[in-house]
Formats: C-alpha cells, sequence, structure tokens
DNA sequence: TTCGGGGTCATACTTTCGGGTGATTTTGCC
DNA sequence: GGCAAAATCACCCGAAAGTATGACCCCGAA
C-alpha cells in the first residue's frame, strides 16, 4: 500500500523535493550575492536558467506516459477512474478475443442504407473504390455516390475518417 | 526560399522571439523593483515562475509531435503483469477494457522508423498528408516519402490498406 | 397516382494520393 | 572523422478519390 503510494505518486513528492532543494540553493545564492548589492543580472540569469531546465525537466516527466487521450463520444455513460491490474500478452500476434457485434444504436444514428454500410465495410478492408464496385458488381461511379453520400450522412471528408469513426463506433469491427 | 527558411526553423524563431520578449519584461521587472533595494524575492519569484512556464512551453512544443510507443522492455513470457490507470465506462453495452499495447514483435519485424510510425498512426486517425504534414511542422513531400517508404515496407498500396494492417497486428489501437 | 428514398450510372471537374527520382541535412554509431 | 540510416524537401506525373449535378429505375407509402 505504502509502495504504491510511493510509487504513485512518484512525480508529485520528487517535485516536491526538487522544489526545495532549489529554494534551499536560491537562499544560499540570495546570501552570496548579497554582497554584491546590484549584480542583479547573474542572480536572475541563474534562476531564469535553472527554472527554465525545471520546466522542461517537469514538462517531459509529466508527458511521458502519453497516454492517447480518446474524445468520447458516449454522453449518457458514466466515467470513473480505477485502477486495473490487467494481463496483457506480449507476444501473441492476433488478440481477437469476442466476436463482433455492431452497435445498432450508433448505426441507426447515422442513418446509413444497406448499400452504404456494405461500401463501408469494404473501404474498412482496405479496397478501393474501383475494388469495390468490382466487388458488389455496380460501376464505379456508383460506388463515388455511395461513398458521398455516406461522407455526408457521417459527417466526415475521407474514407479513412470515415473508417476511423466507424470502427470507434463499433459500427465495423 | 526566404518562406522555407522562416517554415523550416519556424521554432527556433519563435523561441527566439519569446525570449527577447522575455529578455525585455525583466529589464522592465528589474527598474520596476529596484526601488525596493531588498525585494529578492519578489523579482527572483517572478522569474522562476516565468521561466518554468517557459521551460514547460519549450518541452511540450519540441515533443509534441513524438508518440513514444515503443516499448523496451523484452519479455521471454508470454504474460507479465502490469499496472494500468485507465478510465472505465459503466453501464455501456460493451464492455471492452483493454489497454492498448503495441506488439512490438511485429512493429520490429516491419522495421518502421520512428517517423514512419508517427505517419502511420496519423493516418489510422484518418487524417491527410497535409493535415499530418502541418501536425509533424514538415512539409507535405515529407510525408509523401514517408508513407512511400511505409507502403513498401508494409507491402501495402493505399493507406486504407496499411491501416488495416497496423490495426490486425495491433500496431495501433 | 404521386411522391420520396434507395439504388444505379454518367459526365465533368478538383483535390488528394502514390510512384519515381534525386538531392541535402541530420543523426547515431563505429 | 567517416559511414549509413533516417529525415527532410522538391518536382513531375498518373491514378485514385472526392464533389457536383443530372438522369433513370424501382418500390412502397401517402
Amino acid at each position: 500500500m505504502i509502495f504504491g503510494f510511493i510509487s504513485r505518486h512518484r512525480l508529485a513528492i520528487l517535485y516536491g523535493v526538487s522544489l526545495a532543494i532549489l529554494l534551499f540553493l536560491l537562499k544560499w545564492l540570495e546570501w552570496k550575492f548579497i554582497v554584491f548589492t546590484h549584480s542583479f543580472e547573474l542572480y536572475a540569469g541563474a534562476i531564469a536558467i535553472l527554472f527554465t531546465g525545471l520546466g522542461i525537466w517537469l514538462a517531459l516527466k509529466l508527458t511521458k506516459p502519453r497516454v492517447e487521450t480518446r474524445i468520447e463520444t458516449r454522453v449518457e455513460t458514466r466515467v470513473e477512474t480505477v485502477i486495473v491490474e490487467k494481463e496483457v500478452y506480449i507476444n501473441s500476434g492476433l488478440t481477437e478475443t469476442a466476436e463482433f457485434v455492431p452497435n445498432e444504436k450508433e448505426l441507426e444514428k447515422l442513418g446509413l442504407s444497406k448499400r452504404e454500410l456494405e461500401v463501408l465495410q469494404l473501404m474498412s478492408a482496405g479496397l478501393s473504390n474501383q475494388e469495390i464496385a468490382d466487388k458488389l458488381f455496380v460501376s464505379l461511379n456508383t460506388i463515388k455516390t455511395h461513398s458521398s453520400k455516406l461522407f455526408e450522412k457521417m459527417d466526415v471528408k475521407r474514407r479513412t475518417q470515415a473508417v476511423e469513426m466507424a470502427k470507434r463506433l463499433s459500427i465495423i469491427p
């Protein structure tokens, strides 16, 4: 527990200690430089350099565990922060565990037609418009029309955005 | 040419200008506070705060596009336990709680460089080449070069395929 | 029967993507 | 210091993607 606390608040503690040391150093510097009553520049410069370094260090420390902050659009859900201890499989390539269940609610909200959804699925598989057209036995222009309407409904500009959104909304595996 | 120079050294110029402004501010502060001959603390405090902020800003500016995803720990066992702090959504139909861990084995196999991986990540977010270029502070042509090499290494033809493969191989979330 | 949505297809146009090539600079490493 | 890889940037060109508009067909609901 105590170790966990220290581990979790290591940063804050470290920062506090560092700050204390710095303040002590400053006091000492002040005393040292007080004899030259007007040597502001040196003193100020030292402080400036010190604290610039501190700032850089602090920022780096704070941003190192950069965990992609996801913007969640689900508003009706409650959110709370917990600590989970979880097993992570390091060397297994395929981690597919659960069979995919499309999110009907989000799908309905978008109002995509059957054909548009088909196109979206093939898009997410990395197929080109021509390949999708061939697979669905329609013309390239038809696919373009579908994709345009698709983008309009999903409020995106590119197929990559559409795929990203679809995956995020669990419309597509 | 001149524009290119400015574009390329934008950060340095920005930093230089900011530093100049700050120095000017300091001079003014010094003049302001010189009347109280012994108010070191206030002056030093101001400088400290200012430069801490500067340091943080600088570090963030410099490291913003760098999304470090490489995990160095090479383990022989197939399972390792990690402690992660994450947000869990209550009441949501889908209870996916898996924290993403990049598959560094596959990643290594592909031999992607750091920059290429960054481009791949931004691609998967649905960004266009131009947007990626803006975000990484480089030119559009550079992104094109990166993406080309990326496609070559991943043996794909299109960005959508690259994204699809990357997600399948758990290289990106 | 009219009306609207979905599906199909076309033309014309602009933008983006990707391949190919060549170049310079930066960086890590021996 | 020199080397190799990485990163940067540029130019050209063709292909693919995306936009805009209009047209036709089919079918079910009003």
